[in-house]
Parts: structure tokens; sequence; C-alpha cells
DNA sequence: CCGCTTCGTCGAAACGCTTCGACGAAGTTC
DNA sequence: GAACTTCGTCGAAGCGTTTCGACGAAGCGG
């Protein structure tokens, strides 16, 4: 493996000059940097990250930290995984995904302090997170993809789930309908402060307000037994219910194959709305699901293009920033079957 | 942050003995060992990791890479990941995952190069896989989860696809099911050389001429379109098909909307065995799905086993492994409505 | 009690790079 | 044309570890 002394030699310069040529960091003339380039070519030379992370104490590594739990990633994360990919890239980074989870908390410790990673990309954050406490105070340059209760001193990019949800509910009740259930993620989530439900909850309560509707939320499982329970709890609490709004897209399959169970078609007696959903996974229904489609791999990018921008740049400017879902319409929505109750009509 | 100077300084031994203490690789005695590690603990010492990598010529670092493209990663592949961390993480090293795809194979070659992995599992390994040359060429140890055609010199575990098909028919012919159609997956994956594909259509032959039947196959894009398409191919072709065999995790949600859009219900007219899938995947259809369940983080644990025991290890021994998918019986299968035309009984 | 290992520790030399200060050679400015 | 600036390059000093050779101090056989 040639090292720098050996491109040195060979282009008859010294060792600081293969590296001035190498990082930009002092002119060089277009002569040597010629002979330079040569050498390295011929060699097959690449630099040895070790040996460079130790001398510049930058590692030029980005860590993407994702707790990885039993429902895996679906196409929406691996969308942000993507994009965050392709900007560290453009950005001379290497972004390494790393699955440290909550419990992981002395592993997570561990990386930080040993100075393997620039910066960090925390995802799936949540309002009171632990993680982040432990990057503050290792001192490693943070963005999150989400939220925590106080986001004064921090970086973040985030769905807009105020504005998607009010879109969403907009949608229905455009359609005409009246009685919408929101089935969100599980009592247990929302117990631990999952920012997306809890948001989502206070948004879809003002948006169904606004329009002078009774908001009334369910929560289910993630699986598709879940799906199923919630459905039976909707119609419990508002048998007359024509739409149901849902974030939970594993419990989405199960509130399907309820209402087929019951008899029930979609969208002639009930409308259906996913939330933050990728196309892919709004195709596997039938009917395919109108969905409001998660910014993806933008969200990715966004944060990893502000992380770089912090490491980079001198100034140490915070980014915040809202993404809105957007409506994408398929077969899983129409107007309601009777506006007024059948008798009445004709 | 604390260096091991720092240490050797308060503990009044020197720099080599503190890394002694840390690595083990000389004996120490109790009374040096316990001052020096009540000094690591009072500075929060942590040892750098790029000083070490460059020192000691490893890093410490485990890669694992895998091709990110749209589709996600479905709960198998997420149980890969996380059974391969947890190993890693007992070996003490760090996992990174890396979404190198096909395209990536100078992004790839740099990051071998660098040095900065001291191995890697490739995943989703084609027949003829240009990153496995790539990474042999650099000198970087290496384990597919999968297999390339000639795997002579090569560590790998994959499923025993083999042994996984024979299963699955023997399944549905020992319920009574002649007709059996298998849906693969696309004809271009198929002529892209994906070892599962090529595999499985083989052992489906095998199986099915093995119980005396005429073996169909019909290749279907990774879609819910191209499963209802391929639903329909699978009706032109064997119109009195009672079963339907499916490796492809998206088209088989295609192919059950499609059953039902043609009135068909499942188990009763048709029975659905999907194969290579998670219990989460399965429990998402209506009825949930009969299927082959991957040895998911086994895979993943087995593989960082080989390769750290390579890396560690003095012998380089290969390491190569099948396992194969348990059958998981739910909903989507039963008995045939006919086992003969019905006029033949009693 | 002398020469031999073994044990525990030290000092110094890597590891392969970045970065700082220095220093000629040109190019400017008055 | 003296006094300054760039410009382009060099040598050397780190960066924080590991690892190697060396060396006293014990421990041991004869």
């Amino acid at each position: 493996m040639a090292t720098m002394h050996d491109v040195a030699r060979l282009a008859q310069v010294s060792v600081s000059t293969v590296s001035y040529v190498l990082t930009g960091t002092r002119p060089i003339s277009q002569a040597t940097r010629n002979k330079v380039l040569a050498a390295m070519a011929q060699l097959d030379y690449q630099p040895n990250a070790m040996a460079r992370g130790l001398a510049s104490r930058r590692s030029r590594i980005l860590g993407l930290l994702m707790p990885m739990d039993e429902r895996g990633l679906g196409a929406t994360e691996t969308a942000f995984v993507t994009g965050a990919a392709a900007a560290a890239s453009v950005a001379g980074y290497h972004l390494v995904l790393s699955p440290v989870g909550g419990g992981d908390l002395d592993d997570l410790r561990r990386l930080a302090s040993q100075r393997m990673l620039d910066g960090v990309v925390l995802m799936e954050v949540q309002l009171a997170d632990e993680r982040v406490t432990v990057l503050q105070e290792a001192g490693v340059p943070l963005v999150l993809i989400g939220r925590t209760d106080d986001t004064s001193t921090l970086s973040y990019v985030d769905i807009d789930f105020d504005q998607t949800v009010r879109e969403a509910v907009a949608h229905l009740a455009g359609l005409g309908h009246r009685r919408i259930v929101y089935v969100n993620h599980s009592a247990a989530t929302l117990a631990s402060g999952y920012g997306p439900a809890l948001r989502t909850r206070d948004a879809f309560t003002a948006a169904m307000t606004g329009h002078g509707l009774e908001p009334v939320m369910i929560a289910a499982e993630d699986s598709a037994a879940g799906g199923r329970a919630a459905l039976a709890a909707a119609f419990a609490q508002a048998p007359e219910l024509t739409a149901v709004l849902a974030m939970n897209e594993t419990a989405i399959f199960g509130i399907l194959g309820e209402l087929t169970g019951r008899g029930l078609s979609v969208p002639d007696d009930v409308s259906v709305v996913s939330m933050v959903t990728s196309p892919q996974v709004a195709e596997l229904a039938t009917p395919a699901l109108t969905a409001m489609t998660s910014p993806g791999s933008a969200l990715g990018r966004i944060a990893i293009e502000a992380l770089t921008r912090h490491l980079d740049g001198p100034a140490d400017l915070r980014h915040q920033q809202l993404l809105p879902c957007t409506l994408e319409i398929r077969g899983s929505t129409a107007a309601p079957r009777s506006r007024q109750p059948m008798v009445a009509d004709k």
C-alpha cells in the first residue's frame, strides 16, 4: 500500500507538497500538481483514513443514528437514508449508519467520545431524548430528524405535522365527510413522548375543531391486529364514521382487512387516508391508498447539508426547518355514500 | 479530552504501561493495573479511535454493505442488521452500515483502500458481483450474505433456497394441491443474475417434478401492479391453479388484491404461500400469510461471527453455511376445494 | 552464589498524515 | 532599486496510539 512518502519520492517533491495537492490548503503550481497527480495515479495511492483523521482531528465520517426496532425500515426511512448518503457523498463525507437503539446509551457515549464521528444525524427523536444529551456532552455536532420538546439550542429537520394533518382533514372534509376518526400510534408510544404521535394528535384536534367537527382519536398498536382492534374501537366510539385517517403504517393494513371483514368497501363506505406514507406502501393496498406522502429523501439531504455546513463553515448556525407531506389522491377516498341519511334522499 | 499521557502521568506509570492495561498484550501487575484503571476512570478517558487505528493498523470497524434501493428494507433485512450489530458488539467491533449500491463501485473501492474497515459483510450478492472483486483486490476480508456462482474461495452465509422451496411445495402438495404456480422476481432481476431468484426457480422445478407435477413459474415486477399482472398471467397459463407460491414480498399484495378482485377467496379457492418473509409482513395480509420465515438475525449474526473469527483467529478459514427458512402455517393455505373434480367424489 | 529464565515496566520509534513556520524567487509599489 | 508582498515549496513537529527492544528485579536449578 503506497503512502504519501512514496508519492513524494516519485514526484520529487516534499511530503507536505503532496498533502497540499490533496487538501488544497495552500497554493500549488500547476506543474507540480501534475507531477504529483501522475505519481499518485501511477502508485494507485489512496490516503490512509486513520492517519488523516489523527492528524487533522476530523474523520470526515458522519453518523446516521437510527434505532432499528422490529418494524424494520419502511420505504420512508429508507428514503431518508439514501437522501442523506447522497448529500454526504457530495460534501465529501462518508455516511455510516449505526443502529443504536435507546438501550445502547453507553455504546453511543463511547462512539461519540472516540472522536470517530465528525457529526451526527439522529433519527426517530423522542420529545425527551437522552441521546441528545449524551451527544451534546460529548461535543458532537448534531442535527435531528424530528424534534425534542425544547428545540432552542438545536438544529433539526422535521415533518410539518400540523400542516400535513390539516391538509388531510381538509381533503376529507372537502369530500363531505363529517365523522372522521384518527388512528394514531399506540398509547404506549404516546406516553413515551413520541413527537409525531403527539403533534398529530394535537393537530388533528385543532383541524377538526376548525371545521366544526368533533375529533375522535384511537390509539393502535403497530401491527395488523392493532389496526383491527382500532377499527372496532372506532366503530364503538363513532358508529356513523365515514372516514379514517391513520398514521400507523402497519396498523392500516389491519384496518383495511377489518373493513373488508365487516363487509364495508373502501372508499364507498369508508374513506381511508394514510399519513406520512411512501408511494410504494400506498400502492400495496387494494385499492391503493390516498396518502400524505412524506418528503422522504429531502429530509435526509437537508439534515446532512445542515450538518456539513455547520462543520465546514465557521459560524455555528442553527438550522430549523419543517417540511410538509404532500397529498396524493389514490383510490381509497371518495365522497361519503350519503351526506344525509339515505331515507332523506330523493 | 484526556489522552493516554494524562492517564500515565496521573497513574505515575509510562504510556506503554497504560496501553498494555488497555490491550492486555503484556502482563501487568494487579497493583499497577488498578492505579491505571483508577486514573482512567477519574479522567473519563476514552481511547482515540483514529490514533489506535493508525498505530495498530486495524480500525475495529466492520462494514455491512447493503444496496438500498427504492423498495426499502423489509423486516427481514432489518433482522439481518440487528443480528449483525449485536454480534459485532459482542466481538468488540463497531458495525457500520454503508448504503453502497452497484453504481458506487468507485466509492466502494475508496472505502476499501482507505483501510478504515477491518472487514466487510456484503448483502444482496449477485451471482456475478463486481463488488466482490473490488474488495478482494483491496484485500479486505469478506463474508457474503448470499453467494456468487463461484464460491470456492469465499466465505458466505445464505438461505438454503433448495430446502425452503422443497418444504413449501411439500406443504402445498401435502394439502392436495396439484396445480401450483410460482411467482418469482422480475424477468430483469432473473436476467441480472440474482441468486435467490435463480436458485428458487431451479429448486421449484426440481421439487414439482419430484412430486410428479408440472412446474409453472411467472416472473413479476416488484410492485403490487406486478403481482396483479402475474396472477393474470398465471391464470392464463394454468387456469385450474389452486395454489400460488411467491417470493416477491411486494408483488404478493397485488396478488392478494387481484384474487379478491376476481371474487376468489384465500385460502378456499386459492392457497398462497409467501417465501422468505418475516412474520410482521405475513401478518399484514388478510388472512395472515402462511410463509417460509427467513432465519433473519441468525444470518447476520453468523456472518459477523465468521468474519471476526477470521480477523482475530490466525487461520484463514472459510465459512460456508446454508440456513433454511421454516414453515409457519397461518391462514392463507388450506386443502383445495376439490381434490378430484367434484363429480368423481363418492 | 552464579548464570538463567520470566515478569513487569520503561523509553523510543513507528504509524501516515496535516499543518506551521520559514525561506527563496518573483512580482509590486513608490 | 529598496522595501514589501505574494507565491510555491520545504522540513519538521506533532496527532494519540501500539509495539519493540531493553533492562532491572525476582525466582530457580545446580
